[in-house]
RNA sequence: GCGCCCAUAGCACAAUUGGAUAGUGCAUCGCCCUUCUAAGGCGAGGGUUUCAGGUUCGAAUCCUGAUGGGCGCGCCA
């Protein structure tokens, strides 16, 4: 058993920033400047240091904003809670846009803004538009979010499918919260995977062209494999055709043979191509990989997921940077030799054992890659990196943790972000998926027959790190049942009401709107009002803990709070001062709504 | 065996990161279209937050243990 594992604390900028709404964030400037004045009057100790709470309330009954500060002093204080509050009360004397405070509970302050006040935030929005809700949380910061990264062996399927969904998402929320981002796919170009695959391509390329032979067992044999020995032949046409017998020369039998063993029969294949075909090898190698990385391209291109760079593993090996990276850690003093293999001592940063770089037979390790490919992403400059990993990799993180402790780095700079693997059901039975056997339901398939909204959607519904039941006869389904439909049709009604006010020629000028907010006293329009101004906050927090999941609910909330207001009162009205500022509302909500959609990639409608 | 993650209504999931009476959607039951899109709205029922302790003004949330599930423990990638 190794020693007490001791992790960084995680980067968490939301302790250090936060931006509020503006009335909630001069509500807490306020008792911040309170919590001073109490210690003038020796309430409490000068030395107590304490962070100022104001949350929204879940209760209307609770008023608009809370604060537990008097529970939270009241040690300090020698005091009750509520007999504090009290101090704190009369310290903070009358404020000119809250309506009345109140003592609740254990000793909770309670804050009734007024109504009229609630509505500034529609102005904020239809000013703001297109970047209303976004804040500098991340002061400008680069941070590199490497996500999908999936070997290109074959198509992405339904598990790289909520990596990319979520990935995405978080790049999008983190550019929205101030931070500078880069979107990185991490192509392993490299190793016995890629042979593999090189060689089946040849083989079906063979079999194309009439030779006779079992294809391995191990080899890869999805259509896609055809598709792309089919360009092979149209380079080389019959150039690179073997006899079967020279092809299978020597090579150790395949599975299900007398004594076979798969692995060293796809190893010796291998080997045949490559002695066979010299140099005209790496043509097919080049097909074998551009093909895939095309096809993967075009996929996630089609799941609205873009990227700025895709990073080849190759390029590490060819630049050097893997050596480089050794050298750092040998110089560190924390690599040594043993039974012939080079070793990473990260046991002495809380791994469970230490880890080969470089092998017996001279071969690194994908390690030793992935040291390099951290190492050569700090020195691009990034502050902060994120790695989304599927959450069968976790027991990596330690390892690639100890690997940037020993390079120097800052440790902290890692944030890696695991997603659990998505759990098909089709017809109430679970799919079985395995990458091997070929049964497995691509991202192609599900954006063909779900749709790219809904599946992007349906993905991002749920925390990462949370198990998740994706229920594919649901995805498909084009009924209420699917969420995304919801909040596209909040969307899509004030379009057309927006629409209809035109058509029967009653005009809307939105400053006309602005200035006559006052008239808005309906429960639903205050409602909305309050929901819309939680949209920055909502952003800054679901940024700061990489959760746009927060993003998806908050929406649903937002539409539910629209289609109450739609189904309780006409918009376009005669009175024409009511009118504008209803329809001034109403485009508020359609801006938040477009805007909070664009960050999970997911269309806003005009009609449906 | 060791390590990491998880457990909330019948089902799928939230819960402002330690706050007040634990919410939302399906599903079930009852209402609302001669109206700007019913892909909508309103209401009802449904809970010992897996269990047992602990920490404190206060626990679904933090700590310990148990139970049940997922994943990981290669000179593979």
């Amino acid at each position: 058993m190794g020693p007490t594992k001791s992790f960084p604390i995680p980067f968490n900028p939301y302790r250090i920033l936060k931006r509020e709404q503006p009335m909630k964030q001069q509500l807490a400037q306020i008792l911040t400047h309170v919590v001073q004045q109490l210690k003038e009057q020796n309430l409490i100790p000068v030395e107590t240091s304490v962070r100022v709470q104001l949350e929204n309330t879940r209760d209307k009954a609770h008023g608009d904003f809370a604060t537990n500060l008097a529970m939270m002093l009241t040690k300090q204080a020698g005091m009750p809670p509520r007999q504090l509050a009290e101090k704190i009360i009369q310290t903070l004397g009358s404020q000119p846009l809250i309506e009345k405070v109140e003592i609740a509970g254990p000793g909770f302050i309670n804050f009734f803004v007024k109504d009229a006040a609630k509505f500034d935030v529609v102005t904020s929005v239809l000013t703001e538009g297109d970047a209303f809700g976004r804040c500098n949380l991340g002061q400008g910061k680069s941070v590199l979010v490497e996500f999908v990264s999936a070997n290109p062996t074959g198509p992405l399927h339904v598990g790289h499918g909520r990596g990319a969904a979520y990935g995405a998402s978080v790049a999008n929320l983190l550019e929205a919260a101030g931070f500078a981002v880069s979107r990185e796919y991490y192509v392993n170009d490299a190793g016995r995977q890629m042979d593999i695959l090189a060689t089946s391509v040849w083989l079906r390329y063979l079999q194309k062209l009439g030779e006779q032979f079992v294809f391995p067992s191990n080899g890869y044999r999805g259509d896609y494999i055809l598709a792309i020995a089919e360009q092979v032949f149209e380079r080389f046409a019959q150039r690179l055709q073997k006899p079967a017998f020279e092809v299978l020369a020597n090579v150790f039998p395949d599975e299900g043979q007398e004594g076979g063993d798969k692995e060293k029969h796809i190893d010796g294949l291998i080997e045949r191509a490559k002695h066979l075909l010299g140099s005209e090898y790496y043509g097919v190698f080049q097909i074998a990989v551009e093909g895939i990385l095309a096809d993967i391209r075009e996929d996630l291109q089609g799941f609205k997921v873009r990227f700025d760079n895709w990073f080849s593993e190759r390029s590490l090996m060819d630049s050097g940077v893997i050596d480089a990276a050794l050298l750092k850690l040998q110089q560190s003093g924390k690599v040594y030799e043993q039974n012939g293999a080079l070793w990473f001592r990260s046991t002495d940063y809380g791994d469970e054992k230490d880890r080969v770089v470089v092998r017996e037979n001279g071969l690194k390790t994908y390690f030793a890659s992935d040291i390099a490919y951290h190492f050569n992403k700090l020195e691009r400059g990034f502050d902060l990196l994120i790695d989304i990993w599927g959450a069968d990799h976790h027991g990596y993180i330690p390892r690639v943790r100890a690997a940037m402790q020993a390079m120097e780095t800052n440790p902290d700079a890692l944030e890696v972000l695991l997603v659990q693997f998505a759990v098909l059901y089709r017809g109430g039975e679970k799919v079985a998926m395995s990458t091997r056997s070929g049964d497995f339901v691509t991202l192609r398939e599900l954006r063909e027959e779900v749709g790219t909204d809904a599946a992007r959607f349906f993905y991002v519904q749920r925390k990462s790190e949370q198990h998740m039941d994706f229920d594919l006869d649901l995805a498909k389904s084009q009924s209420n049942d699917n969420p995304v439909y919801y909040i596209q049709y909040a969307h899509a009604r004030i379009c057309r009401v927006l629409q209809q006010a035109q058509e029967k020629g009653l005009d809307f000028e939105p400053q006309n709107g602005l200035a006559n907010l006052v008239q808005l006293t309906q429960v639903h329009e205050v409602d909305l009002a309050v929901e819309l101004a939680k949209y920055p906050e909502v952003i800054a927090r679901a940024a700061a803990v990489y959760e746009p999941h927060q993003i998806a609910y908050y929406l649903k909330d937002l539409a539910n709070a629209f289609h109450a207001y739609y189904n309780a009162s006409p918009f376009i009205v005669e009175e024409r001062n009511l009118r504008h500022a209803r329809l001034a509302l109403i485009s508020a909500v359609r801006q938040v709504l477009r805007n909070g959609l664009a960050l999970l990639d997911v269309s806003a409608p005009e009609s449906m």
